[in-house]
DNA sequence: ATGGTCGGCAACCGA
């Protein structure tokens, strides 16, 4: 491990479109490991070049219209992997990695459409499915972070409207249920370490009108650490200054500081 | 406000 790494993940919802903001960010931030999510890209359009340009590494995995993830990294990214480990693996929805001693798991999770829907039976059997994938690479005490869109509010202060929004897909008790399964086996909410106030998000809705003004969002993505890797956790925050571009994706990024 | 806006990609799907 480094003496301090620093960790973010940003759902760009779309690699292309959000290009000129990705590599600002990284050049005004300059952190160790970026994971994205959405990039919706397939590989041979995966603008890796311009990471390359400015001395990051990058591997990635995407398909066509939908989903992709990629991790970018201004180290050595050693045993890179893509999926879950059964069936269907959803190679871009899952990206694995290790990076100077630290294990990285880049997830974007199923958002599950409606609570009735075979959707939403997906997205809770890929938590299930998950829990499996890390209890078999992984033990709690490794040095691990796993992070990315989980397509959860966690609780009321997690949302705009939590009266309103309890039981849709983001907020529902078989998903908290479903997350804090994972939590105990051996994670820790980076962001909730260090600040426990209320409507702190990563993500507004494009179709609500002035979202991210009126402050009308969720807190979506997260930084999760086993506990070796969070007690050495200083700092997590969430960076709205991509919010102020033009262009912008829907998430922001979050960003956790690691001191050996 | 039971609406609305993005991105991909070429008609709608997904968020």
């Amino acid at each position: 491990m480094l003496e301090h790494m620093k960790i973010a993940s940003f759902n760009v919802n779309s690699i292309r479109a959000r290009l000129p903001i990705v590599t600002k960010w990284l050049n005004d931030n300059q952190v160790d490991v970026l994971c994205l999510q959405e990039t919706k890209a397939q590989d041979k359009d995966f603008p890796a070049e311009s990471f390359s340009d400015i001395g990051y590494n990058c591997s990635f995995k995407g398909q066509k219209s939908y989903n992709g993830v990629a991790v970018i990294s201004k180290h050595k990214i050693e045993n890179p992997t893509f999926g879950l480990d059964s069936e269907p693996k959803d190679e871009p929805r899952l990206a694995a990695a290790r990076i100077k001693g630290a294990n990285i798991v880049n997830t974007y999770i199923p958002q599950g459409f409606e609570p009735d829907s075979d959707k939403f039976q997906y997205k809770l059997n890929w938590y299930d499915r998950l829990l499996q994938y890390l209890d078999k690479h992984y033990k709690p005490g490794d040095l691990l972070v796993w992070t990315g869109d989980l397509n959860i509010a966690r609780d009321d202060r997690d949302l705009h409207d939590p009266e309103k929004l309890y039981g849709s897909v983001c907020y529902h008790p078989d998903v908290h249920k479903a997350l804090n399964k994972i939590m105990d086996w051996g994670f820790t909410d980076t962001f909730r370490m260090h600040c426990d106030e209320p409507a702190k998000y990563t993500f507004w809705d494009y179709r609500l009108r002035n979202a991210f003004k009126r402050n009308l969002g969720w807190r979506l993505d997260y930084i999760m650490a086993t506990k070796p890797l969070a007690d050495k956790c200083t700092e997590c925050i969430i960076d709205t200054a991509p919010r102020q571009l033009e262009r912008p994706s829907d998430h922001t990024p979050i960003v956790a500081n690691f001191n050996i």
